[in-house]
DNA sequence: GACCCTCTTGATCGGTCGCTCAACACAGGG
DNA sequence: CCCTGTGTTGAGCGACCGATCAAGAGGGTC
């Protein structure tokens, strides 16, 4: 019995959302014409208007689609190979490093490069963009509460979340700026350093 | 005798500059067509093309512009009115604050934009952006050396004022993406925060 | 006045943009 | 066999894209 078909009916629509992925990705949306999606999904133009009704429509798409793929490809495999809350938190950073090592600091966080795009113009895209931001920082929260009483009790966590994003995105973009993964790295450095002087391990450190 | 011409023979250049400099700023790059820009500076597009063989080389003027302006708006503005070099820090990242506050954040840090948008795709642009950032952490490092003692000598300035930049820019990003000033107020005064830890002033804190 | 140089004008170029639509393929159900 | 519903095809739309260029305006100099 051979692999047919999946539930769905065709995978046009899959593919047309994948490659507009890929290239709003490399190249930003306003500069990714419909033919070169076209011609990388292997479709005609009468089957992306099927399915999608404006070029916007296609990015509420991948946007929708990045944030099914948050959890499976970014979160899930650092918490299955990871335990320690703190570590989860440095090993889904340590996953952007690896990113911008192999594309030598080209790419950065798609979810990024949109918001500073499309944030103004496009609403609807905007808001996704908050619930694609929302769902990674509710990921390094439920770390920070798994840290229990490492951390102080008058911590907020909600905005510790966010300033790891704040770090990771600001990181990522001067990487990219310099090509030079860097201070990316340096950012992430501090960051851990910051959390050291935050918990309470029940440790006095001495320096030097 | 009135006041006429300035010292270069037209303001053509100048205007258009101005022009492309808040589109791009407002709009991105790719976004702003030349027809826009031209009506905008209210020029024709054979003056543009005296001027800038391609709308590359007129981006290219935007950020050179940018690098112009760096220091007499962004940075002195802010050294004359404060003198503690720590507050200068956070009266620098104050201004972007209220630069949000006054677009309601649609509007962020132009630099960081153009980073984003164009970084991989222009490589000239790249080298200019990379430039801006070097003036601006050159800026912060100036008032971390002016702190003296205050910072411990085993801390790396460079280091420091980078991520300071990385902070702002993290957080401007998701200023915009939530259109809330909030994530960008947080994230100054977790640095802040940071820097509390950080610095030797002396005294020994007990908390609570 | 003749000449040059800087700068401006605006029609126009070929190409690409996002998008439309009538026609058609094809499977499932009656 | 026909009908319907779900996709697909590809020629083609008007608009706009970035860019070109011959012509000329206007000031400075001799």
């Amino acid at each position: 019995m051979a692999v047919e078909a999946q539930a769905g009916k065709t995978d046009t629509r899959a593919r047309l959302v994948e490659a507009a992925r890929g290239l709003f990705l490399k190249q930003g949306y306003a500069a990714t014409g419909i033919a070169q999606i076209l011609k990388e999904a292997d479709a005609r133009s009468g089957s992306l208007y099927y399915f999608f009704p404006t070029k916007e429509d296609l990015l509420l798409a991948v946007l929708e689609q990045y944030k099914e793929l948050l959890w499976p490809l970014v979160i899930q495999p650092v918490f299955d190979r990871v335990s320690d809350p703190m570590e989860r938190i440095f090993g889904v950073l340590d996953g952007y490093r690896r990113m911008l090592l192999m594309t030598e600091c080209a790419q950065g966080c798609p979810i990024g490069n949109l918001a500073l795009e499309v944030a103004e113009s496009h609403p609807a895209a905007r808001t996704l963009i908050a619930e694609n931001f929302d769902g990674w920082k509710q990921a390094i929260e439920q770390c920070l509460d798994d840290l229990d009483g490492r951390l102080p009790a008058d911590v907020d966590r909600k905005s510790l979340a966010s300033f790891v994003l704040t770090v990771m995105e600001g990181g990522i973009m001067q990487a990219r700026a310099y090509r030079d993964s860097a201070p990316f790295e340096q950012g992430v450095a501090q960051l851990r350093d910051y959390f050291d002087r935050i918990l309470d391990d029940g440790s006095n450190w001495s320096k030097g």
